[in-house]
DNA sequence: CTGTTAAATTAACATCGTTAAGTTTATTTA
DNA sequence: TAAATAAACTTAACGATGTTAATTTAACAG
């Protein structure tokens, strides 16, 4: 109603504004059930209004996931500090589990959803780079205990071993998010789903699979 | 141009006509980018000719998932006729893999996405009907497997079991179709993944993996 | 020939993402 | 101080979408 000039801070300010509501938006209803123009109103600003801080939608969506992408790597960062390998191994994929389950919308749009190619341009986050990047660093630590012999002596790739740690643990939680509600399938308590699958996917990479007897709890 | 009183074999057959060409575009561009006057258009119809034959969208999509998932059911119908249990076991995963890796928009459409609560109403599938069911036919033999006591003693219950290792597959095949194509990760390949991930899901569950030692190729 | 019914169409609605064209205000310049 | 400029924001509109109401066309029944 009132324009007026406006600092640098003020403009982040609403930059802010706009991406706490199409979070919240997203979360509550599924991203493509909220329009450009509900997460307008929602703050009192017209739909075009939206367009002067992001390119679109999509860079909207991007930009909501690249701050909780980043609040993940950041929370996984304390868990690199845990001493024993193995068991910072253990925390990492539970912690990656829990940030799945608790920002089922973030991470569908992330790991579960086809976009174009890349948009590594984009993005805010250095993929890669293991202080932004969850997946990241995952492969460190593997590569880590790959150095330190502790796989199975006929796997011979590092990056292999942690694609595959990854996707054990994503198919646990994609499968929570995308038919958790549904009732034809009889399912098992999701943590004991995804106790199960930690432990045998690693009982069949470890080389020593005894070593895992004493489980990190972490909840 | 011409409307003429139709015999019921008429009707079913624009509606495959309908379901074909849907199909066809679905997987060619994706679902969420046909549209139904597009659909239409391929077949010489108006748009709202489909809604005399499907109730909405949806119901469009789900018709044409329901074919495929009844001929995926139908083709692990003889790899259910395997004798060998354990060989039974690891051809089933892959036939899902391929199927997956095959349909990539359809998969998407059943297992990534989230839907409403439930859809068995309006399915044509009987789901839990291993004739119909993939993932009920997966049950099954996880169940033969269960009571043959060839997983490890101390895992009690056979449905988490079937889960876990669905979800095994379901996890390297659902981020090769959200994510194949994205270059910031280094892909190992996806036949490998699937091998390993295969391979050590069921080492980790199985009482006695060196009965694994003889892979059976299906492709 | 007349009515009824089925099949299909045209036209329209509301909503969506997005953009062009203003409008209002604060700041800068002459 | 007056005029120009730029920023912040809005209104109005475009084209496309899923969907529905109203209508036309053609075939059959009496």
């Amino acid at each position: 109603m009132a324009p007026k000039q406006k600092s640098p801070e003020e403009r982040e300010k609403l930059r802010i504004l706009i991406l706490d509501a199409a979070r919240t938006l997203f979360v509550e209803k599924g991203i493509e059930a909220v329009s450009m123009r509900e997460i307008a109103k929602q703050i009192n600003y017209s739909a075009t209004t939206l367009y002067h801080h992001f390119a679109d939608k999509e860079a909207l969506l991007q930009a909501v996931c690249d701050e909780d992408f980043l609040a993940l790597a950041n929370s996984m960062r304390e868990i690199m500090s845990i001493p024993d390998l193995i068991d910072r191994l253990q925390a990492l994929c539970k912690g990656y589990a829990i940030f799945a389950l608790n920002h089922p919308s973030h991470y569908r749009l992330m790991f579960m959803t086809p976009h174009a190619p890349c948009n590594v341009d984009t993005s805010k986050i250095e993929q890669g780079n293991p202080e932004q990047d969850a997946c990241a660093q995952l492969k460190w630590v593997v590569k880590e205990a790959f150095d330190a012999q502790l796989f199975k002596a006929d796997i011979t790739d590092y990056e292999l071993i942690a694609q595959t740690l990854w996707a054990s643990v994503h198919g646990v939680c994609s499968l929570e998010i995308a038919l958790g509600n549904d009732n034809w399938i009889n399912w098992a308590n999701i943590e004991a789903r995804l106790q199960l699958m930690h432990r045998s996917i690693l009982t069949g990479l470890l080389r020593h699979p005894e070593q895992l007897n004493k489980p990190p709890e972490l909840n």
